[in-house]
DNA sequence: AATGCTTATGAAATAGTGTAACAATCGACT
DNA sequence: AGTCGATTGTTACACTATTTCATAAGCATT
């Protein structure tokens, strides 16, 4: 039995069908919520799952610069993606001040990511134990929890045999 | 019996006390490693200790300009406080790009913080389950970590309660 | 004290990240 | 068409952080 893989963000894979799912499961969960995926939204969406390593919003500015004729303001995709986040569409890394693509978009539980320090994945995690620990931990302090943050800086699986060999 | 205060960042007490003993500790183990706490980091992290509220490096520029004659370059502050990180006098909070005194020196746990978003205290906890259940978490999936960085964004209960009257 | 080495600070410019304020436009519904 | 709310455009600005190069301060060794 071989080693099952580590995590999509890390491991090749079909990228074009992971930005296609998302981009599907994005247009069906608008539908079902009444809000509108609009070009921009939609752009500035697959621009995040570019990659599975978390982008700048001024990456993802000079992307849509050079894709459309005219380069939009900073402004319009901070707004693109606080929509995006706030639909669970992807995620923001306060670590890195970048977004990533959610890959369980319309669930929403709480999240981790491991952040590869040398190849920069960051590999979305929804660890229970994790999640009820901070739960018992702020709940002992009487501490009412809005949203936790964990991104959990390190090396991945291949960075690190990488860097040991 | 009456309840435990909360913590001491939310909680009243002898600030002063707070400030003088951080200094004293970060002396000692200065002293101890043989490294230094030249003027402008013992000035910084005096600024630090300010308030338990975590401050920004301009923040504390700005109160650099006005103890002094002169007003230092933002670098002077980065390092200064690049300084006291790697020491472990102070820690930074990714999601507010701010600073604040840590109140363990010397000593290097894993570190969680509450961080109220109404009245902006954090309060540092060095809780083991959180820390062992992000272990376990990442080591099942052959991550290394470097650095955890949890922090939990919410209300303190002395927010909660004036929030619910 | 003079030398050379390491560490720390100063100064100026610039890069990177994020928001405020206001105007114009679009879509859905009377 | 008219109206309302949501979305986008435009300009300017605020905040956060680093690059580069120069200077100075501590320290060990002659």
């Amino acid at each position: 039995m071989t080693a099952a893989p580590y995590d999509i963000a890390s491991e090749p894979h079909d990228h074009a069908a992971c930005v296609d799912d998302a981009l599907a499961r994005a247009e069906a969960l608008c539908e079902r919520r009444g809000v509108r995926l609009t070009p921009v939204r939609r752009q500035v969406l697959e621009l995040v799952w570019r990659s599975h390593r978390p982008r700048g919003a001024y990456d993802i500015l000079d992307d849509l610069a050079s894709d459309n004729r005219r380069r939009p303001a900073p402004l319009t995709v901070y707004r693109a993606l606080d929509f995006l986040v706030a639909q669970g569409f992807a995620h923001r890394l306060e670590s890195l001040n970048a977004f990533v693509g959610c890959v369980h978009p319309g669930e929403r539980h709480p999240t981790q990511f491991l952040v590869c320090s040398d190849c920069g994945a960051a590999t979305e995690l929804h660890d229970r134990d994790v999640a009820e620990a901070i739960d018992r931990s702020a709940a002992d302090r009487g501490f009412t929890i809005e949203r936790p943050m964990v991104e959990i800086k390190g090396l991945c699986p291949l960075c690190r045999d990488r860097a040991g060999s």
